[in-house]
DNA sequence: GCAGATAATACTTTATCCATAATTATGAAT
DNA sequence: ATTCATAATTATGGATAAAGTATTATCTGC
């Protein structure tokens, strides 16, 4: 099947992470109850390890165990949103602010390349690039900062954000928006003014967070 | 075996829960390798549900899964400690700051009750006392500030924290410290300065983390 | 006609078994 | 005597099977 098993991974997590990506790509819905003996058909793998994946996922609250009912994609729902986002700010903040004082001078080259990255892709309208060098940008921030317990926790929370559809999260005005606030981040950092690039960063994703909800209530409205 | 099975949890959690306690209590201490087969038959269980907890404590990273090496107790520095409390700091200053806002008079009551608490067992030199009082002081402001993702975060880092030994926490002169820092924090909840809680509940999680590392220090030198 | 109880079915959960991989020990050769 | 290679043992990781529990549907009684 999957010959390029150079690293040699436990299956349950190789399960894990097909599982993570379906379920991102909401090809697996939230309430959706899943299936474990179709998933284990269509992996062509036994229970015990697709089991032990779901655990797993389980404690990163992409799916919620219900005892004796089965396994379920959690739903997330706009207050969890709220919450979550609150924290995320508080974070990435924190590693604007770090990474604006530990940041070296190849560093801030680095993140000055992939914001142009930022620029030319909104230039050209290329939405996947665009969504890419911003991944690229925030994670490139917190690698400067250093501090691998704030990226973990980072990680983990970011990985639940994504349960609620984020594709058309840089649709309409929210580009442009974006990349305002990534200049501004940057522009701090380089001054060297770690305040102000935690502020902006905090604002950064308080705007992405009011992004999402925009999209929640068209969509609301839609339906 | 135990009678006690009034909720009919999973036996993998109850196992987690278990395993939990032995690496808290230091029974299992950090960098230690756990034999699966002894466990199993200390317990009296199969192999599968021990598994399957130990996927979870992983994942809470409280042990660490090596491929084909099998399962050892997470060892936790001192690097990692200094970066575990830089986030509490920020989530509990956060914390701190929402419940000033958010709390209505019953729960200042309520804090101001377990904070008397805290007075009476500092006062008699109840060590425990003390330790019971001081959790449920943080844990009562967590639920004041009403985010369950914010209490989700601290929570999972609180594990990790007590990897490294606790007990000798409030020897010496961190119980009168911890004492002083509480009063101050409570005073601002009470002023409804949340600025100020924020800052004062940040400074006593840092105070924390530098009297861990006084007895981190005091156990290298004795050793 | 409605409600309650019982039975059946399905799914979770646990246990046992087997295979594979890694590590250690022993023996032989240089 | 030391080092390398091979073999054996032990532990992990995966699969299959059996058992128990919960839920749903149907039937009977009121």
């Amino acid at each position: 099947m999957n010959a390029t098993r150079i690293a040699p991974m436990a299956l349950y997590q190789e399960v894990a992470e097909r599982l993570r990506e379906r379920i991102f790509a909401h090809e697996l819905k939230p309430g959706a109850w899943i299936d474990e003996q179709a998933l284990t058909e269509h992996y062509g793998i036994s229970r015990t390890p697709l089991r032990e994946a779901l655990k797993v996922l389980a404690s990163e609250g992409l799916v919620t165990l219900k005892p004796r009912r089965g396994c379920y994609v959690t739903e997330i729902s706009e207050r969890d949103l709220d919450e979550i986002f609150t924290v995320m700010g508080l974070l990435e903040g924190q590693c604007a602010r770090d990474a604006t004082t530990l940041a070296r001078a190849a560093d801030l080259k680095q993140l000055e390349k992939i914001h142009a990255d930022l620029e030319r892709a909104a230039g050209s309208g290329d939405i996947n690039g665009f969504f890419e060098a911003n991944q690229a940008f925030h994670h490139e921030v917190q690698h400067i900062a250093d501090n691998r317990w704030l990226q973990h926790v980072i990680d983990d929370l970011r990985k639940v954000i994504k349960l609620s559809r984020h594709h058309s999260l840089f649709s309409d005005g929210r580009l442009e928006q974006s990349l305002i606030e990534h200049r501004r981040i940057l522009k701090a950092m380089l001054a060297r003014d770690a305040h102000e690039a935690e502020l902006a960063m905090r604002e950064h994703i308080a705007s992405g967070r009011k992004a999402l909800a925009r999209i929640a209530a068209s969509r609301t409205e839609a339906a």
